[in-house]
DNA sequence: CGTGGGCTTGATAGTCCTCAAGTCGGGTGG
DNA sequence: CCACCCGACTTGAGGACTATCAAGCCCACG
């Protein structure tokens, strides 16, 4: 999923500038957008991770993703009419807020702006239905192998990032409430994948030891490359 | 979800016109699209059920969401270029076979047919995520209840159906594979709520006892009535 | 130096799976 | 019309995986 905002032409550009509303810096772990929230705005994400999530009652959530640099937080919500899901900083955060009438504005006189818009949508769907396979087929090693490939190859995709190393704010609690474990069984199960040399998280960074057995993993249990589709704009 | 192509102007009929292909009529239990598939093209459903599932290796696959009359498949496909799951019927069906760059055209030429599309996804896509949140955080109770009322709600807004009472064509092996569970435990669990009074699966309809607290069940779990949002073309 | 949050680890229990056998019903061929 | 057959469903016993609960550790922070 790369910058979705990237190489527009004039009209797109002029017609985002004029979007452009202000600003915010955010603390880790605090909400950008609230669920059933009905001032719906949209966020443009400058530095820094963000993550969509549910609360389901009784104390648990689902996790349903991870929100990169240069991604776009609320373009279903402005669609829709109302926010679906939460989302937080996961890290201290910049972005960028978006007068929600952007999205219609694209769609009537931006058409392939509109069109980047629903293939970014499909995209974000795409990956999450990677995710409910996961979910629905695999142990917890093969959930914690999906996940880590596939924001390796996320920030992959976008950065130069050192070989078989790269930033993961994740803590074990993130992981739990995104993989459906609990944060007890998350860390028997680093630390056998740590043990079998295969992956360990140091640092609040990914350290990769065994890309091809790690990624044999991942890719046999989501029925296709962790992470794909990505959206080349 | 309502029928999408209803009630459209006349410059998005005459594309929808143009672009219809040929009707395809299918058993039940057979192919209609494949993943990786790269000839993609575009299905209107006119009757019958379908269902998007993607296969995992190891004889296992998950069901991602059944496909209802009126709805359409293959729209992500044409966004991306490339089918990410499989499609299969559920019960005898008609399909209308539309041409792919149909997508394309509404985004240039139609923005109200284009908006419609990309509305649509945003709407699978949120059912996808009450889908995740409840195979991330119910027991098996409640991932049926869930299923259950999220279907019978969806045909509630699109058709008259008696009251509690609703085709419903899923095997147990639907269930399973939709719910991240096995054939034997689905059975167990149904059991269960059949005996406790909550719903029982007669003659492949679903006959609801107790719909408050069956909903009480699936809508504490997905955090939100399970099966909206709909959209209201 | 005290405090709190996140991390780690152990023991126990529950949910769900696996495997296997048996039942039922509808369709087919004799 | 009946016997057969196959797939879907049902049920049971044992085992695997993961949750729950609780305690101790470690480090960053005030």
């Amino acid at each position: 999923m790369q910058d979705i905002l990237r190489s527009l032409d004039e009209t797109e550009r002029a017609l985002l500038e004029a979007a452009s509303i202000r600003t915010v810096t955010l603390a880790p772990n605090r909400p950008l957008a609230t669920e059933d929230e009905v001032g719906i705005e949209l966020f443009r994400i400058e530095y820094g991770w963000a993550y969509r999530f549910r609360d389901c009652g009784k104390g648990c959530r689902q996790i349903l993703d991870f929100i990169l640099p240069g991604e776009i937080v609320g373009l279903e919500a402005t669609l829709l009419g109302r926010m679906e899901h939460s989302v937080r900083s996961l890290t201290q955060l910049q972005a960028t807020a978006l007068d929600p009438r952007l999205t219609g504005q694209a769609f009537s006189n931006a058409p392939q702006l509109g069109l980047r818009f629903a293939r970014y949508i499909a995209a974000e769907k795409s990956r999450v239905d990677q995710f409910l396979t996961v979910l629905g087929c695999g142990d917890a090693i093969e959930r914690i192998a999906f996940l880590m490939v596939s924001l390796y190859r996320r920030q992959a995709q976008r950065d130069k990032i050192g070989p078989l190393n790269c930033p993961f704010p994740l803590r074990r609690q993130h992981l739990a409430d995104a993989l459906g474990l609990t944060g007890a069984h998350i860390n028997r199960t680093l630390n056998r994948l740590r043990e079998d040399g295969l992956v360990m998280i140091e640092d609040h960074r990914l350290v990769i030891r065994d890309l091809p057995r790690l990624a044999a993993i991942a890719d046999s249990i989501s029925g296709g490359p962790a992470g794909s589709p990505h959206v080349d704009c």
